[in-house]
RNA sequence: GGGCUCAUAGCUCAGUUGGUCAGAGCACGCGCUUGAUAAGCGCGGGGUCGGUGGUUCAAGUCCACCUGGGCCCA
């Protein structure tokens, strides 16, 4: 009987299924959407709007997506999304950096592997082909996690035009003046004559020889008879000839120590391993000094008729060595930057096959021995040295010492520290880095941390070194004359990026010197023994002037950008080139605002590294969950922290997302048979109930707008969370089940409801629409056409409005207070439900007992005849008693009514002679009068 | 070692200018429902707010130091 009744109720239908399978359907809507040209629809609809220019950093093409850029880009596509609906002209055209070492390196050594040696401009072909592929793999990877972008107009740092650009900038930096010569340290390997970075060196035990070495200064010291030597340990010998200082730490106490005839002086956490290491015996402790208090001491070279000055460093440490440290600035970074402090010269007798050079002050013994070493331990350059040294008497002792030392990748050789000649950018020049401090004034930084990491980047960076023995980049295009001498002109860079503009910067790389001399070079400077310069720019200039090439040369986008999004690494890296080059070409920062973000950790808040095998692809995280958990995962996190990620979280994220896509499922379903046309209820006819949830709606609209204004999506998130859980599923809609399943279909309550529920949703799935794409626009097409596909998608709506009729601060409040009291039953009900006196709340009845004087009392009068809906019982009896109100619990009176289930004083008949209670034979007859 | 930064229930997070601020959701436990059902509802147990020491009548909330994590440098 009851199963017949079943069939009578207005039960939820919908084809929106309870379960998303995201992992198969998203790539269909996906496709649609490109199908469509939705992006170009969007940007279509807002023709007009005022436009929000989000500038997107580009993405290495050296792999697949790794889940930290999904961190990256969904945000951007979450605001660029919400900023389209809400009627801004929000164009989002991403780019791909497409030079650099990373893809030179892993393209070397595919060739390596395979026997291939390619030459510089065959290797550059592989290296484009190579970019080219990841950018296809990127952008399908990209575009799976829901990223709708103008994919037809991206930008890539290879494309010619962007050459182009990147060249004619750097022809402005030189018609300024900026661009300068100069030596700079660089890692060198001796057979591959060729610099390395970083990337290309591999750590590997190394045996040197370590040796103690004094440095005698030379004067005698004040209150100290005979000689005094600071002693400095080195593992280089070959680099002594090249010692232009001694380096002391400022703050740490040194040592005056007395031997037989001579005094030594080395930090006082050394002293007793000097002595041990020299085996100097009987040393007494004369004197002592702060490190400072030795600054600008001279110092005599052990074999070279030349001063090296004591100099300050706080680098240095006493964890080996003597505290003293021998200062050569041709020969290593730290040596370099303490030189460059003291005004020494970059001073590098070593020429590029690893030799002494006779340059005049390299004693004519060491001229022509090599540095690298013909057998494990023996350097040639290293044993005349310590011969010289041993004849001088400044060898104080000699260890064989075991280390981890950076050797060259592919030649296993160990590499050398060796300044070479480098392009500069002079960022002091013209007020440039006060400038540049201005402009950082004038950002939003969010966080707002953000100014003060880079105003410290900025402040101290040295001149940007923008050249690099490297192949596959953008040529500097210079030459030099027979004697060397560069030809650095600003005219001529422009030509060639006139020519790069038509056909790449291959050509340069391609063809013969002398060719590309007569080309560029003014009639007659050409001549004989002119080469073309072989370095390429730094890629922090290729992607750091995309400002220019892209926002400048687009036509939808304009200069500058509204707000920069990538990763707090980036304030030292994109955030900062793209601030110098826009400072130094146009005086001004390319972006309004700057949000960052932290990076992807594990469960555990520590990185995630490949060694611990967990997935780091963003493809391996979206073939399980989807794209849509991933964004809401995104959503769900405090950006601007570290972002965790584990599968824990994940499935809590799952959970979260189900809420969500059942909550819309559910209003779905009891949607089914209204038409907003036909069935809307006026306003001020609807239920206080519905105009409660309308309020409700009104308020999570407001909050949720503000957080989206914010960038605050974890925020969002919460919102909606909270109001999907608590506000409807909890309590609306578990109240309305009884009205939209059981009164008649047209039933003014029912309709009323429906009404609410339509509006609701609208808001709901819009406001969710920038992070949960896909299934929002699934969602949006059931509620048009009830199928999964509709003409319409969510992203071509506007931001939804709430009218200023929903709020009623009246009506909630009062709603909100017998809400507080519905809390108060449901203890009552649940204390029934454990003593087995009732099961579902509909079997309780009631009682509420208060003083009549009671406010709360009088509104639960007030409201009388709806509470047993809104507490979903069968029966309220409202007593005078003293007090506040009390609520307890009994199980109904009466009979229960087969169809609603309610317990009713008694059943009628109806006209098929079936047993229900009064109201659901009125609403049976009204479905038999309408059939 | 330096710059910036983070640290609140098992998890993700709220906690404005210091004083009912120790909270939410999820997870967990116990029930109910079987007319949102690989759903829904109710109730409940969980935290000395990373540690130590200060300032204060009063501190997750301010200060110092320490520990641990992250990014960037060295």
């Amino acid at each position: 009987m009851a199963k017949d009744f079943k069939d009578t109720l207005n039960l939820p239908q919908t084809g929106f299924p309870m379960r998303g399978n995201l992992v198969k359907r998203e790539p269909e809507r996906f496709g649609r959407w490109e199908k469509e040209n939705l992006y170009r629809a969007i940007q279509n609809k807002n023709k007009e709007g005022e436009p929000f220019i989000l500038h997107d950093g580009p993405p290495f093409t050296n792999g697949d997506v790794h889940i930290g850029t999904a961190l990256n880009k969904i945000p951007k596509d979450t605001i660029t999304r919400y900023f389209s609906m809400r009627g801004r002209r929000a164009p989002y055209v991403p780019g791909w950096d497409c030079h650099g070492l990373p893809i030179e390196y892993k393209v070397s050594r595919e060739l390596q592997a395979q026997g291939k040696e390619l030459s510089r401009a065959d290797l550059r072909q592989a290296c484009a082909e190579f970019s080219a592929r990841y950018i296809e793999t990127q952008r399908a990877q990209f575009q799976r996690l829901g990223v709708l972008a103008d994919w037809e107009n991206e930008y890539r740092t290879m494309d010619p035009a962007y050459e182009a650009e990147i060249l004619r900038a750097f022809a402005r930096f030189v018609e300024n003046d900026l661009v300068y010569r100069a030596k700079k340290p660089v890692l060198w390997s001796i057979p591959c004559g060729t610099a390395l970075a970083e990337a290309e060196i591999e750590y590997k035990d190394h045996q040197s020889p370590s040796i103690w070495v004094k440095f005698r200064t030379a004067k005698d010291l004040p209150g100290i008879d005979g000689p005094v030597s600071l002693v400095i340990w080195t593992t280089t010998p070959w680099t002594l000839p090249a010692n232009l200082a001694v380096a002391v730490h400022p703050e740490l106490r040194y040592l005056a120590l007395r031997g037989d005839s001579e005094t030594y002086i080395v930090a006082a956490d050394r002293a007793e391993s000097f002595q041990a290491e020299t085996e100097l015996t009987n040393l007494q402790t004369i004197g002592e000094f702060m490190g400072k208090d030795l600054e600008n001491l001279a110092t005599q070279h052990p074999f070279i008729d030349r001063q090296s000055p004591v100099v300050l460093a706080d680098y240095i440490t006493t964890d080996t060595g003597t505290g003293c440290v021998h200062i050569a600035p041709g020969h290593g970074l730290d040596d370099y930057l303490t030189g460059q402090k003291y005004g020494l010269p970059v001073y590098c007798p070593v020429d590029d096959q690893g030799k002494f050079a006779d340059d005049g002050q390299v004693p004519a013994e060491l001229v022509g021995l090599e540095v690298l070493e013909k057998k494990p331990g023996r350097s040639p350059a290293n044993g005349g040295v310590l011969k010289m040294l041993d004849a001088t008497g400044a060898l104080l002792a000699l260890k064989q010492y075991h280390h981890s030392y950076p050797h060259c990748w592919r030649s296993k050789t160990p590499v050398v520290f060796r300044a070479v000649d480098q392009w500069f950018i002079a960022l002091d020049k013209n007020h440039a880095r006060e400038k540049t401090l201005e402009a950082i004034n004038k950002v939003t930084w969010i966080p707002s941390w953000g100014e003060s990491r880079i105003r410290g980047t900025v402040a101290s960076r040295p001149d940007w070194c923008i050249s690099r023995q490297r192949s596959w980049g953008i040529p500097i295009p210079v030459f030099y004359n027979a004697e060397g001498e560069p030809v650095l002109n600003s005219r001529i860079i422009k030509q060639v990026a006139d020519r790069v503009e038509k056909e790449g910067t291959q050509f340069w790389f391609a063809e013969e010197d002398h060719k590309l001399a007569e080309t560029f070079l003014p009639e007659g400077t050409g001549g004989e023994g002119v080469r073309k310069g072989l370095d390429t720019l730094d890629v922090w200039i290729d992607s750091g002037v995309s400002h220019l090439a892209v926002l400048d040369r687009n036509p939808e986008l304009r200069w500058p950008a509204d707000l920069y999004l990538e990763g707090s690494d980036q304030h030292r890296g994109w955030f900062q080139s793209s601030l110098w080059t826009a400072v130094l070409s146009k005086g001004e920062a390319p972006y309004k605002s700057v949000l960052t973000h932290g990076f992807v950790v594990g469960g555990d808040g520590r990185k995630i590294s490949k060694s611990d095998g967990k997935p780091q692809t963003a493809d391996s995280y979206i073939k399980t969950w989807g794209a849509d958990i991933i964004r809401l995962w995104v959503a769900s996190t405090d950006l601007r922290n570290d972002v965790p990620i584990s599968d824990d979280i994940l499935k809590q994220v799952a959970e979260n997302y189900r809420s969500f896509r059942n909550t819309l499922r559910f209003q779905l379903s009891n949607l089914y048979d209204f038409d907003p046309a036909k069935n809307a209820v006026a306003f001020e006819d609807l239920h206080p109930i519905d105009r409660w949830a309308l309020h409700q709606t009104a308020l999570y609209l407001e909050a949720a707008e503000e957080a989206y204004d914010q960038f605050s999506f974890q925020k969002v998130q919460q919102l909606a969370t909270h109001f999907c859980t608590q506000v409807l599923s909890a309590t609306y809609h578990d109240v309305l089940k009884d009205r939209l399943y059981t009164l008649a279909p047209n039933h003014p309550l029912r309709r009323s409801s429906q009404t609410a529920l339509r509006s609701i949703l609208e808001v709901l799935v819009k406001t969710l629409a920038p992070i949960l794409t896909f299934t929002a626009d699934e969602a949006w097409n059931h509620l048009q056409g009830g199928d999964d596909y509709g003409a319409d998608s969510i992203h071509l709506q506007n931001w939804p409005e709430a009218p200023a009729e929903w709020k009623q601060e009246t009506l909630f409040q009062e709603v909100e207070q017998l809400l507080r009291f519905r809390g108060q039953v449901n203890e009552q009900l649940e204390k029934a439900r454990q003593d087995k006196t009732i099961g579902k709340s509909l079997d309780a009845k009631v009682v509420i007992k208060s003083d009549p004087e009671n406010p709360l009392f009088a509104l639960l009068q007030g409201y009388e005849t709806f509470l047993p809906e809104f507490f979903i019982v069968s029966e309220i009896s409202l007593e005078s008693s003293t007090g506040e109100p009390t609520a307890e619990a009994f199980h109904a009176e009466g009979v229960r009514c087969p169809r609603c289930w309610r317990w009713v004083p008694e059943l009628v008949s109806t006209s098929a002679g079936e047993e229900v209670c009064p109201r659901c034979a009125e609403a049976l007859s009204a479905l038999s009068t309408s059939s």
